[in-house]
RNA sequence: CGGGGCGUAGCGCAGCCUGGUUAGCGCGCCUGCCUUGGGAGCAGGAGGUCGUAGGUUCGAAUCCUACCGCCCCGACCA
């Protein structure tokens, strides 16, 4: 491909509107333009960037023996009332009515469309398991759409779905996509992990989200040092504590004046007492009901493992004035002693002795408080949020914080939707059993995105040759030279004929242009032909990652960039190849 | 949806507070000359419903009102 036929409107200044460094240099390379809030247009270089990731993604998925086919965009709200996400699925899903005043919607994903094939097409288990997939535009109204393709409302998904006839295959169906995930992500030249996660609105059962390492992640995830734990914060279980040994009698109940105290710190230097003595007194809204949750006061609550403690859909912290009217107690001196509401304590908290909590009466505080003895809660869990200074629930090594991007998703979905929307197959004995369902997400274009978080500097793009639009930018320096012209023309056909991928810069402008457009876009490797081809009969090859350079004569070039590309291809090779 | 900000040439911005010639600047674009190894230089040029509608005024990019769009923070989220 010639340069000076392509489109690639590269600019030197960075667009305003863009905070991250992937939409930075996703617009100022040219792979993108807004056309209105959270929607893009992929320029040639950018839906070449996309495809090679969907590309992948499909081998994979075929390898996996899933089935490729395309669902409609446009979805009748018939089925979501038939699963019940028409009521539950909220603003997101865009909703709209068409001419015979029929409500429909744009997918945002297609369990419901999926389901209604299945049961359609699949009766008996002689026909399972199926694995079908699509590749395709999801919209999805988000409340704030921002950074570019990392949260657009309109992006590239892969999603597939598995119908297996026991929750044993089901497993297997699961398994399958965790290794195909790996091999994917693997290929795409990142650095990721595979987490436990919280399963979200798709509910189910059990899941992983796949995380590129990254550090503008909008996800805090723990990984072990030790062992191959690895979690979302959301999720990531607290190792339960030993209850400490009792030296000597529990002290008494005992209530101290705390004037205009609210802040556990204020009170534990008032009392010289440290923070971990605290039981720190949170009050949520549990779908719209207040309840008390319960964490040690140097602590935090996770909302999210509240929320799943309390089986609730939503759960919200409640700011003070709406404490106050649910229950008229006093924003910062609440404690579980005689609390007119729902408690849930972390187990930490049912560990602890003597501790100190709010009196539920303004300017006071209670010390000498036994859990158990002076309150009991109605569920004691795992509550808190997990720290550094946690050891690993799996093996008990050192844990580090990280942020990532999700770029993954996999659920175990069991038969929620296949009994909710009655899609059953006859069994070996005859009788009607529902799928046991799996969905397995990836966000194509969010890939590319998450890749160029991982891999840039300030000259811009690095992209991993899996990706990259063009493996190899071929800069003719001389384009009034018929001698230089020549040979970048003879060099690009070459490569071209060895199977690479090759960009040829015959653009009449200045090397420095050249250099600064090659290093933007990210092309792994760019071989300058110019001065050096005039003096020597040589020309350069540059890689863009390290920078490294090495001069070779003109008819060894296309075979010594040939097998440059080829070994590191190989590095990208999926595991067990 | 709550809070904040912005809409002036393709892009980035100044001008607005304190109304008054022909609305500027940088980048980009076009023509010519010159130049050619990290976004050159000189000369000439094209390009604007100043977001939209209404109002105030002799006169509005500038003041007022409404609406639209976009960005940032928050809640939310595969």
């Amino acid at each position: 491909m010639r340069y000076s036929q392509m489109l690639i409107p590269t600019t030197k200044e960075t667009p305003s509107e863009a905070e991250v460094v992937s939409h930075q240099l996703l617009l100022r390379g040219g792979f993108i333009r807004k056309l209105t809030s959270g929607v893009y247009i992929y320029l040639p270089l950018g839906l070449a960037a996309i495809q090679k990731v969907a590309q992948i993604v499909r081998e994979e998925m075929n390898r996996a023996g899933a089935l490729e086919l395309l669902m409609p965009m446009v979805q009748p709200a018939d089925l979501w009332k038939e699963s019940g996400r028409w009521q539950k699925y909220g603003p997101e899903l865009l909703r709209f009515i068409d001419r015979h005043s029929r409500e429909s919607c744009l997918g945002p994903t297609h369990e419901e469309v999926i389901t209604d094939l299945a049961r359609r097409e699949l009766q008996s288990y002689r026909q399972l398991p199926k694995n079908l997939y699509q590749i395709q535009t999801k919209f999805r109204d988000e409340i704030r759409p921002r950074f570019g393709l990392m949260r657009g409302r309109e992006f590239v998904m892969k999603d597939a779905y598995s119908f297996d006839e026991s929750d044993e295959a089901a497993g297997k169906s699961y398994d399958r996509m965790f290794e195909a995930y790996h091999r994917i992500f693997r290929r795409c030249g990142l650095q990721f992990r595979a987490v436990e996660a919280d399963t979200g609105t798709i509910g189910g059962s059990f899941s992983h989200e796949f995380m590129v390492l990254a550090s503008t992640g909008e996800d805090t995830l723990v990984i072990c040092e030790q062992c191959s734990y690895a979690a979302n914060v959301e999720k990531a279980r607290v190792a339960p504590v030993e209850t400490q040994e009792r030296a000597g009698e529990p002290q008494a109940l005992c209530r101290v004046e705390t004037p205009g105290m609210k802040k556990v710190e204020s009170v534990a230097a008032f009392l010289k007492a440290s923070p971990s003595q605290f039981i720190k007194t949170m009050i949520y809204l549990a779908d719209g009901e207040p309840v008390a949750a319960l964490v040690r006061g140097d602590r935090e609550v996770q909302p999210v493992k509240l929320k799943n403690l309390l089986g609730a859909t939503d759960v919200e912290l409640a700011d003070d004035e709406t404490v106050f009217k649910k229950t008229g107690l006093p924003v910062g001196y609440l404690g579980p002693v005689g609390l007119p509401l729902r408690v849930v304590a972390d187990h930490e908290v049912m560990a602890m002795r003597d501790c100190i909590a709010g009196a539920n009466q303004k300017q006071y505080h209670l010390t000498g408080v036994q859990p158990g003895r002076d309150f009991t809660p109605a569920i004691s869990g795992d509550l808190r949020q997990i720290t550094a200074e946690d050891r690993c629930p799996s093996c008990g090594g050192s844990l580090r914080l990280t942020e990532g991007i999700e770029v993954g998703h996999i659920f175990k979905l069991g038969t929620a939707y296949s009994e909710a929307m009655n899609a059953t197959f006859q069994d070996r004995d005859g009788q009607a059993r529902p799928f046991v369902m799996g969905c397995y997400g990836i966000g194509v274009s969010r890939v590319v995105a998450a890749a160029i978080e991982q891999n840039h500097d300030g000259n811009g793009i690095i992209f991993p040759l899996p990706l990259a639009p063009f493996q190899v930018i071929v800069l003719n320096l001389g384009v009034n030279s018929e001698a230089v012209t020549g040979a970048a023309e003879r060099l690009a056909l070459d490569l071209r004929q060895l199977g690479l991928e090759v960009l040829l810069d015959d653009r009449d402008e200045r090397p420095g242009s050249k250099f600064k457009d090659a290093d933007l876009i990210g092309i792994p490797y760019r071989v300058m032909v110019g001065k050096t081809f005039e003096k020597e009969g040589k020309v350069e090859l540059r890689r863009r990652r390290d920078g490294h350079t090495e001069t070779v004569p003109i008819d060894q070039a296309a075979g010594v960039i040939a097998s440059l590309v080829r070994a590191e291809f190989a590095m990208f090779v999926a595991p067990e190849e």
